[in-house]
DNA sequence: CTACATGCAAACGGTTTGCACGTGT
DNA sequence: ACACGTGCAAACCGTTTGCATGTAG
């Protein structure tokens, strides 16, 4: 299952880096995992807080950074001054439609549009480390 | 010329709102215009400082937003924490190849790209209102 | 026993706001 | 004259950091 892959590759990381297995970081990695993908800190830190009053938000920056560091997580904004983080399927790649109303954030992946950009940035001589793509409007529930 | 039209566009816009028309407004966005795509509100406002010792950050912040509510600018985040502005040249619309080592900040527009866009978005349903769209990497000078 | 982790509170950085004073209409 | 604009400093908001204490290895 996903979720143990995810949590081998946090364990594999922390013993890498000389750091250590606390109960917090458990904690924190089980709720992120089940919790629904592109949560900003802020809804992560009450939902745990729900269930482990004496958390800090302190620790659960702290530990969502170390969950990009290890490849697990990625940081994503989207230009409200919120952090998101989403949890990483390994090599895929998505986009998101946001939904300007309700929140709804839905992703979508098409090949096609990737190797255009891929297309677009050889003609500029440029080379892609990655890139962002988000459509903004209503959602289809919104829509009516 | 474009620049005489986007004050004109402004000029109208504060009389529309029952706003003034005043010095700072004028300095403001003349170095807006003059300026190069992108500025972050930091750089338009050390460049404006330069030239007018006297002017505030807070008015240069309420000036690039009304420049943003009158339709000839348009505010864009990056995901550093910096919000930076860039003129609007009417209907058209375009994306960022962003260098991730000099910070550069090129354009371009791929009409391909925008109806496929269309197309995933009828798929879900969704209605597009906007969208955001930024290759990040290397730029031809950083890839040598 | 040592180094890393935690929780709290204070600091931070960019932006916004309150307010007394200035200025366009 | 009145309403809107300005500059300053203080407030703000999400995030980060310093520090004393806790805990994994």
């Amino acid at each position: 299952m996903k979720r143990d892959i995810k949590k081998e590759a946090f364990r594999e990381f922390i013993a890498r880096e000389g750091l250590k297995s606390t109960r917090q970081r458990d904690i924190i990695l089980d709720f992120f995992l089940s919790a629904k993908r592109h949560m900003s800190v802020e809804e992560l830190y009450r939902g745990l807080r729900a269930r482990h009053p004496g958390i800090g938000y302190a620790t659960v920056c702290r530990t969502l950074k170390l969950f990009a560091q290890s490849g697990i997580a990625h940081e994503i904004h989207f230009g409200d001054g919120q952090t998101r983080y989403e949890h990483l399927v390994e090599g895929e790649h998505h986009d998101h439609l946001v939904c300007t109303v309700c929140g709804t954030i839905a992703e979508f992946e098409n090949k096609t549009i990737e190797a255009l950009q891929k297309a677009v940035a050889d003609s500029h001589g440029f080379i892609i480390r990655s890139h962002r793509m988000e459509l903004y409007g209503l959602c289809a529930k919104c829509a009516k």
